[in-house]
DNA sequence: TAAGGTTACGGCGATCGTAACGATC
DNA sequence: GATCGTTACGATCGCCGTAACCTTA
């Protein structure tokens, strides 16, 4: 058994068992491949891959069984080169954070202002993303940390922490009606209403929160982007409903925002990361930065 | 990177850091150890290792920061091939079992038998040993599962789970006073005891019991097996305390127990095994025996 | 000087690449 | 016939063992 054998089995499973795929990703021949599973397999004493004819066609019972071992192995693996690569330049080196439009916008700046500061030498890339496409950064390791609202919950093999909590709130042009008065879900399903695409930024929340009480919203736009909704509120198509830190009491001057937090329950916006797998001190620092400035933020 | 050297990260280890023995341990020469050493601390860029002169001394920072996943790469790959000469004959094998005396005298009888049913194919190894022992046991790979009532919580990569409950007694021949009448812990103080060795069966709890009533046990025979005990009791050295299971009331006819439950707080006997550690399924299987050997039990 | 570690060098074996072949769609 | 996998064979590179050498208790 070797590492290379041990990987060789990652990537026939991300190959879809396609040997000749598989030796394209590892930079080797063909014939190279298929020998090293042969010796594996000899080695191990039965088959861990079911055969048609020659071809691979799926993984057998032993195959299945060792998977887990065989990714714990080439994460450590990894985590191991990591741990060294760090270790040559503490304070150099690249962070990759995955997030969503609102957070990137109206939390983030803060705590990646007072990152840069304290790590001057590493480099930041943001990647925006929907909330699914934001676990998939991080399992495919081009983000080591994610930032966001929505599905997150019940997936394995992610560390979650709770970075803040929020309300929604509405924003309307001052000369709306909804910019006076008692607001209750039942004033507020009387207009047409923009907000958040499925998915994002504590929309399942305002979901349930409409759904509940029987009443249903005529959303007549959904955008992953609160700078959109605010745009076309603007335009008098209806009634914004946003995430209250989404409010910029000097820009949007010329919109009224009205709380929403005795209506619409709370969301909370989580910081995620992946289990088992090494992150350099200075991505722990961010961490640390974003929880920090989780606990100034009172939206 | 490959696996010899991660192994070879383990063995210097075990070694004190000593290059030439842990070359004996893995059947190369010296000099090929210390080769390998210096290619692995060369790829990954720095030394893992503290040197005085020549000599290994210590880990460096990066070196102790890589153990984890080293150790982690180590228990994945003995894993893959546990789990593979496993399913080359599922229901052939050893089970090691490490214990103590009373467990294995008293308790283990009942699954065990029950076990062999179920898989006569798989051999059995029994070893006895002090509670620390079999931690060391567990390991050291020299043991599958512990069963034991002392010492083995606050082990960090152990798998703990309760297995039964149970109550001290005391043994004495009939004559003897405390054969009669209402049982203390004042009382019991007044004759000479035999119990276990410190450190085994419950023996803790005999002390805090006694402690917090501020009374003093003249222990004058302490033994790590009950039938030493129970010989001694019947020879009128003492009052023998004893786990309640130990007492059979058909082979000590001759002797009376009575229960201290009352008195002291209940013990409890748990089956430990190593996280990460791949178990055959048999293995799992005699877990389950034990658990419900446990719940049938009432002492 | 014994014990522990490094360096130099030759040889062997593991693994790769080329290439021809076999199977399956 | 295109795609995919296996087998055969020669070449290469990695790794081991021998052995001489260095260093420190």
């Amino acid at each position: 058994m070797n590492l290379s054998q041990i990987e060789l089995l990652r990537v026939l499973q991300e190959t879809n068992l396609n040997l000749s795929k598989a030796a394209e990703k590892m930079h080797i021949v063909q014939s190279a491949v298929s020998r090293q599973l042969q010796l594996f397999e000899a080695e191990l004493g039965s088959p861990l891959f079911e055969r048609q004819g020659k071809k691979l066609v799926g993984m057998t019972s032993l195959g299945l069984s060792i998977m887990d071992e065989v990714a714990t192995i080439n994460r450590a693996k990894a985590n191991i080169q990591h741990i060294a690569s760090d270790f040559l330049d503490s304070n150099k080196g690249t962070l990759h954070i995955a997030t969503t439009h609102t957070q990137a916008k109206y939390f983030l700046p803060k705590p990646i202002a007072r990152f840069r500061e304290k790590y001057p030498g590493v480099n930041i890339y943001m990647v925006q993303a929907s909330p699914e496409q934001l676990i998939d950064q991080l399992h495919n390791r081009k983000a080591d940390v994610a930032i966001c609202t929505e599905r997150v919950d019940l997936v394995p093999d992610l560390i979650l922490e709770t970075c803040y909590r929020w309300y929604h709130s509405i924003v309307v042009p001052h000369e709306h009606p909804l910019a006076e008065g008692l607001i209750t879900l039942e004033r507020i399903s009387q207009y047409p209403i923009l907000t958040y695409s499925f998915g994002y930024t504590g929309r399942s929340n305002i979901e349930n929160a409409f759904n509940q009480a029987n009443l249903e919203l005529d959303i007549i736009l959904a955008a992953s982007d609160t700078d959109v909704i605010k745009t076309y509120v603007r335009l008098g198509l209806g009634v914004g409903l946003i995430a209250g830190m989404a409010y910029d009491p000097i820009v949007d001057k010329d919109l009224v925002a009205r709380d929403l937090s005795h209506l619409i329950s709370s969301s909370s916006t989580k910081i995620a990361y992946l289990k088992h797998n090494y992150l350099p001190q200075y991505s722990k620092h961010f961490i640390e930065e974003l929880l920090i400035a989780g606990k100034e933020n009172s939206y």
